[in-house]
DNA sequence: CATGAATGAGGATTCATTCAT
DNA sequence: GATGAATGAATCCTCATTCAT
């Protein structure tokens, strides 16, 4: 019985009515996980029951409970890449102080909505088939700094180590921003605290 | 010949034996964490069986799961703080570039030991009575750095919102360490990255 | 040409369409259960996806799984039967041994086509409404036997006990062959294993 | 939670209690299996409330539910292993006719104790890691036979192909008795039935 | 004290079957 | 009549914790 399928639901919803089930469950996670602080104790039944929908009907999309994080993760991920893409669109020939200044703003709006869901998505990825799919993601968001710094290697202070230079610039501002979201949810708005998280960047990066 | 000795003063082996059995019990809750790098998995019979004793000695120690975490989390706190204070008497009149480096380096060295039980204990805290612990202890560590900095205002590059640079100088030491030891463990080990830190945190605090 | 030719006989499309619908769901069911070869492990999603209908749909001719298996079953027996009775009418005046080689014969090419289907329904019977579905089945074949015998009491060994000889005759040859198939299945094609099985047989009936 | 322990239950009960203990549930689970004639239907829930006992205790000695059934096999098997050696060594030297006789008797009594247990296991024999423990524990049977004919050649009729002579009388003879135990109970008890099959045997190995 | 044993309360997952369109 | 969707009722298994010796 247990053997007997081994694993093949994750049905892609065709109507409208399971899009919307599919949906529920999601946002049930996303509320349970935002709510705890913690993958830990997030179960498939309590998301059934906040989400509306009997326990059976979730395995009807998703193969496990760690299918549904991973979706919520790759979600938010794509968030992150679409306004990322945007962005760097529309920053194309701005200077490198300003490609900061937004990068770093719209890292503290994704903390700011959902704090707690975004801790808890990177407790959980050790169950989502190792950790590798965060890493990747992180690599990339380190490329594109090193390549806008690369367009504007003029406005460096030094070229040398800059695959190191960006991974220390994204980590810190992502563990500044993470770790504020957390213990000073107040840094989020206040306006000096993104102006000092610049000033962070802007004189480790640029030639005074 | 060492054999029987009556006269040595009584040991009280009972509370030997505790402490060794206590101390096997952290013993193994520790190497769980950092073999799995997750809280979630760890059990108390795994933990009993590790450490070679019943699970019903254990909770003779530890009312619950949580509370062997939780030393296990006091224990790290402490040896930091030891350390630190350690550090803090050395470094009392050393200029703060000095105080920096130090500390980076501190930070750097107990990631490289274990990353994962650091990881894990994180992800614990949520369980521990709330985060309360960690914010606190955390605040620690900003409030001896903004003591060190109102020590040496005179090589600071400005004296506004001391707390809060305070802030981002800890949790971004923090946060590019914790990250690297997850993702490029290898930069631990790298001189080039502990001088580039170091130079982040200079350049944000101090007067050119 | 024949796309429309309105005189022919209206065939019943609904009709038909149901047959063959019928039809594929049992076609799956047998298949499942020759690959697994085992009644434990089938289910109706599984049968419904191999059979390209939906679960529903099966539902609109079998009241409930049993029934499925239990048609196959009864196809099985009508096979069986229907073979048989051919048989039988051929084998009107041929001399017992005959009758027995051919019934050797019939057996061991069932189970070498579906070794696993016949088994697979054998361990269903207990929920197709008790054995005796199969009791009675075997019953008959087991009077057959005894009528030919009877008619052919002169070659036999003995008279006494006709009954209970019957039931020995069929069902050692059925054990025999079922073991064979699960265990040797290179003896089912194997000339001397029939040869030794008839042996066993006429040994024991004819007299020398 | 369900990835961290992969298994290694199966404690050895060490105390005379927990030997109780896991001898009650392999009772409560024979019984039902005796019951219901059926491995399909057979629950860890129903044994452990049968046997009186938490369903955790019941996985504190078997990893699984299947290790239960195999449990309960290998009995069987052990006790079929221990008959057999005593009669061997008991009819070392005796005629073939004896051997014959004893070990058709040996098996009606088995079936006749407790002839659906038997059959749930065969059921169940798939879903203990193969079958090839059957098939061996079978051959086993298969190569005593064979031994015994050969050290008893001038007593047969022939010494061709003893081993295929030999697998069709072992399972000529537990496919008869099998059968009979589900179909024709009564026949174990009536000693016409054992000499009836005896004679099946004797005519077909024994020179006249 | 220490230990082997025991367990209640879940939690993940499955499956036969029904519902709504 | 057919289908995608939905679900209640199991079923397997785990784990923190307690009990009895």
């Amino acid at each position: 019985m247990k053997k007997s399928t081994p694993h093949e639901p994750k049905k892609r919803p065709q109507q409208d009515r399971s899009r919307a089930t599919v949906d529920y469950i999601l946002k049930a996670a996303a509320q349970l996980l935002d709510q705890d602080g913690a993958y830990y104790g997030l179960n498939t039944n309590r998301i059934a029951k906040k989400a509306g929908v009997a326990v059976a009907s979730l395995y009807q999309y998703f193969p496990n409970k760690e299918a549904i994080v991973n979706a919520l993760f790759e979600m938010e991920l794509s968030e992150e890449r679409a306004e990322l893409t945007t962005k760097s669109v529309a920053l194309q020939d701005a200077p490198i102080k300003e490609v900061i200044r937004v990068g770093i703003g719209s890292t503290i709006d994704i903390h700011a909505k959902k704090p707690k869901l975004v801790a808890s998505i990177l407790q959980a990825l050790p169950f989502l088939g190792g950790a590798e799919v965060l890493v990747r993601a992180r690599q990339q968001v380190v490329d594109l700094v090193v390549e806008a710094m690369k367009e504007r290697r003029g406005d460096l202070r030094s070229a040398e180590n800059l695959e190191m230079k960006a991974f220390l610039v994204v980590h810190a501002i992502e563990g500044v921003i993470h770790d504020a979201a957390n213990e000073r949810p107040e840094y989020l708005t206040n306006p000096d605290f993104a102006k000092e998280l610049v000033d962070l960047i802007d004189r480790f990066l640029l030639a005074p």
